[in-house]
DNA sequence: TTCATATATATGATATTTCGCATGTAACTA
DNA sequence: TAGTTACATGCGAAATATCATATATATGAA
């Protein structure tokens, strides 16, 4: 993974916020993601096969879901630059999390979502 | 300045080594850039500019140079990440830091440039 | 003033990215 | 089996980025 590489992934907004995103959270799905971003699931799905070919993330398939999370090959300094990031810009995810924690309140409210085990 | 606005601007590899050569370099002048990147001039121009437009760079004229370093008042997050990526993929410096070199070795063989004071 | 060097920018061509929309596929349910 | 939900992808349009070339400006020297 090289440095230029990385950053054009980090270059897009949507792109920008999921990495974020999973740099703290560990783990969403598919139609978490849609609903958190507030954006139409083929972009979303867009953009996470991309993050894929990159090997930035790594999906699961687990029924009906398809889980992302960040590659367990990804440098640990490409980790260590996703934490400072995401740490030293709380504005950018906060309404992100807000999104989270309503969606697990009122499960109908914004879309489905699979079985909320516990929030981490 | 956003983490989506500095991600841009690392995006493109020009803009990337320039930035990376500044937060470990401290300054060079636009020529010095020109022969370490072995790139036209107007090229890299045209990126400092937008560096500069970014409040990326600060550049200042002393007599016919114009040097070009990190903005005083960049934050540190993103100081931190510039250093972070510089000393974690020293690959990508090694050969800039050679043509550095080979220059204040022998003026003459790639371009003109000011007088070197002393490396740093 | 004229010339040379250092740097900046305008312009139009080309390449890349992003998007919406439609459609395809996979897994579960009835 | 058919229907529904979750996700992926093909495709053309629109937006954006990048580039080479030519030219403009600034400084210092002659």
């Amino acid at each position: 993974m090289s440095p230029l590489q990385l950053f054009k992934c980090l270059a897009e907004d949507t792109r920008l916020k999921i990495l974020l995103l999973l740099s703290e959270h560990g783990e969403l799905c598919v139609c978490e993601l849609t609903c958190v971003l507030e954006l139409s699931q083929p972009k979303v799905s867009r953009h996470l096969a991309e993050l894929r070919k990159c090997a930035l993330l790594a999906d699961e398939r687990r029924g009906k879901w398809v889980y992302y999370r960040l590659n367990d090959t990804l440098a640990d300094w490409a980790r260590e630059l996703l934490a400072l990031t995401a740490a030293r810009n709380p504005d950018l995810l906060a309404p992100l999390y807000q999104n989270l924690q309503r969606m697990h309140d009122k499960p109908q409210s914004l879309c489905s979502q699979p079985a909320s085990e516990e929030s981490s």
